[in-house]
DNA sequence: TAGTTATAGTTGCCTTGACAAATATACTCC
DNA sequence: GGAGTATATTTGTCAAGGCAACTATAACTA
């Protein structure tokens, strides 16, 4: 947060509402999201690792599936299509992964890490993913981590349930 | 929509063998908040109330501060002091707040609603944003609903005092 | 008080991601 | 097999947000 204020100024002639202004639910979750996002580019950048976070998370998925279509990585990582075309020019770009045409499915294709791929994430990138995972849980034991992470799925499916 | 994973819950990373593997923390949160930004965008549309969801945030910002500078509203909604410009010019335009100059400060504004600003936050924003809170909660009991806020505002701070 | 530094708001530039259109290929149902 | 539909990828377009530069003003310091 760059130069927060420790006294910020008073809101004047407010609505009848008194309250304190705690964060809602919807504003928490960015808060934490956004830190996260922010802690692990710093950490790979620390490290000389040339990654978004968007690709960080890319190259995690193609790690774990091995061998993925561009659709499947997309959905994995919620990114529309489109975008996920351009992230895969500069993934294959930087040398981390590569496309080829699918054998069984001419419309798809098969990407997959390349050894320089490979190697980045799980000697750089899977550490620095580690290292923030640790440093956000730090603060629950692992009953309480295991809670959260019911929680939020509870909500999630919730949220989808309800539409 | 060839080989979808189900979403089982299982424990963390592994080699590149074809199994399913579940959202990690950071991945769940991204869900959770966008589920909720599509959840509340889709209420107020229904509503017919010309607001994206930044513009929502910054309207119920704007009315629970009653008359606050640009600045403050940009960081009380994470966004931009450049962007918060924009936006302002938007929620302007369509007559929802005012910019007037801050007498005891000339480089600042105060933001403060128009009454159709505050009739549109009262009677349709402020009740889709409660729509979408309790379809969220739903799920969860108060304590579990009290223990999801804590855990998350610790994992916030662990993640603030780490760096 | 003068000079330096910090802050408020605006604007330009750039990247990202959503959405839609286009193309190529696969699948389904007669 | 052929028509119609669904899917995979790419590309164009657009809006949004981050960052840097700029102006104006405030606050601090020597």
């Amino acid at each position: 947060m760059p130069g927060m204020n420790p006294t910020p100024s008073f809101p004047r002639d407010r609505p009848a509402t008194g309250e304190a202004h705690a964060p809602s639910l919807g504003m928490l979750l960015s808060m934490v999201r956004s830190e996260m996002v922010r802690a692990i580019e710093a950490e790979l950048a620390s490290q000389d690792v040339d990654l978004s976070f968007t690709q960080f998370l890319i190259l995690k998925k193609a790690h774990q599936f091995g061998s993925a279509s561009a659709t499947e990585l997309a959905r994995a990582v919620e990114l529309d299509g489109g975008a996920m075309t351009r992230q895969l020019d500069q993934l294959e770009r930087k040398g981390y992964l590569c496309r080829t045409p699918d054998a069984e499915d001419r419309r798809a294709l098969r990407i997959t890490l390349t050894d320089a791929g490979k190697q980045t994430w799980r000697n750089s990138a899977s550490v620095c993913h580690q290292r923030v995972l640790d440093a956000a849980q730090s603060s629950l034991d692992s009953t309480e981590q295991a809670q959260l992470y019911d929680y939020l799925t509870r909500v999630l499916h919730a949220l989808r349930d309800k539409s």
